[in-house]
DNA sequence: CGTCATGTTGAGCGTCATCAACAGGAGTGG
DNA sequence: CCACTCCTGTTGATGACGCTCAACATGACG
């Protein structure tokens, strides 16, 4: 599982064992289990192993925003490593299934390999351009291409660790997401989601299950949310410098 | 001026003057000229010395998201040191001088000081907690609490570069930023920004002049705003490793 | 069998987009 | 110096998209 951190983020060599080396502590989680609070100071880091969580702000009328979602393999609060205090709430998802990993750990190993930021580093500033993506989203797209745009984006992170299953042309993947987080993560009301995904549904583009979704067209709905997924930086894996 | 770069960034010590000694290639730019298009692969990085410049991102429409504003001290592009490929464009919003500093150049910098890198990778996390906010601000904020929260973020950044002036009460600073760029960047319509900053204006709150603009009741206004200068990691500037 | 979380539907209304027109200033060329 | 154009800011009218409030349906779970 742990080697997702490192496929997805990018190619490493032998130092994939220095990574390995790195030590563990894993849990698991009930959902809705926060995994760090807006203003803690982390002395570790989470990797996600199995489960889905989100990162969420909250505003003075208590409304929340969720600002991203996580899959196995993300390490959410990575940033924590250098910035000490969290501006936002981490909360599982789902059950799932994490491993925390001491800073100290990271900071020694980064110290015996420097070289070894590089691919962490990157990995800062993939999440960066899926936070850009999501400006661009909740900005300007309407309703239905932004759900789409949200769906095609969690299909192909979740396409980059495997955890997507294709049977024809239907793609279909977990989904734990309840609609009223969803109207969280997109910027619109409940009832509001309701409508556009059963707009979606309509349009024969996507079927949801109970704790899956299907994509029963991918080039329509693509074409509706106008995706493109070179910002997720999959396809390109960077060779790292030095 | 470079200064301002670690100074911003966070603190440092005598390897300001290993940075200092990176070769920088100024160079004066007209508004609207860009410094990286969507699809390139930069080989070098950019600090803005003077001027304004912005990041934007066009949908199949055309129409086009503002994703991110940038002043003098930042580097926009920091991140084509490790992402080769730009998914966005970055434009100069005014005149401009910038200053190209050579990939290479930076690298070999981090291989001699490999702790240096720590400073840069927390710009870019800075960088995404901006984002972050950004998200918030156009996914949940009304267009008065949306305008309020960008301008007292502007001006927040800009005072740590030292770039406001207070008089009283009163707190200026330049703003060369037009009411349809102003709409692109947060996702509303011309027509709308311009009754929402009358709305300000009448509520007393800011004062617009040609290039710059004045934020009269900073408590008022960021109690709108509902801002919270955490995120922009400003204060707490953080002990480096190693 | 009740409770709770989640999903669904209807009605009414508000925020904000769109379309259109116009005003003022800056720069340009005659 | 005077059109002329272009860019920016401003205003009015209209209506759509999406919100709010409210009620109800469904399934999971104890």
């Amino acid at each position: 599982m742990l080697r997702k951190l490192t496929s997805v983020s990018r190619l490493s060599d032998e130092d994939i064992a220095a990574v390995r080396s790195l030590p563990l502590m894993p849990r698991a989680l009930r959902a809705d289990q926060d995994l760090v609070r807006q203003g803690d100071r982390p002395s570790q880091c989470a990797v996600i192993v199995d489960g889905w969580a989100y990162r969420w702000k909250t505003d003075r009328s208590g409304k929340r925003q969720i600002i991203a979602l996580h899959i196995p393999g993300d390490m959410p609060d990575l940033m924590s490593l250098l910035v000490p205090v969290s501006d936002h709430t981490i909360t599982t998802l789902s059950e799932a299934s994490v491993a925390f990993i001491p800073h100290a750990a990271i900071l020694e190993l980064l110290r015996r390999v420097p070289s070894l930021a590089y691919p962490f580093w990157r990995d800062t500033l993939v999440d960066a351009a899926v936070f850009r993506e999501w400006v661009v989203n909740v900005g300007h797209r309407q309703a239905t291409e932004r759900l789409a745009h949200l769906f095609c984006e969690m299909w192909a992170r979740l396409e980059s660790v495997g955890l997507v299953e294709q049977r024809g042309d239907a793609r279909t993947f977990p989904w734990p997401v309840t609609q009223s987080e969803l109207a969280e993560a997109s910027g619109l009301s409940v009832v509001h989601i309701n409508r556009t995904l059963q707009e979606l549904r309509a349009r024969g583009l996507i079927e949801t299950q109970r704790q899956s979704m299907t994509i029963l067209d991918w080039p329509k709905l693509h074409a509706l949310a106008d995706f493109n997924a070179d910002y997720l930086g999959l396809e390109a894996p960077c060779a790292r410098p030095r």
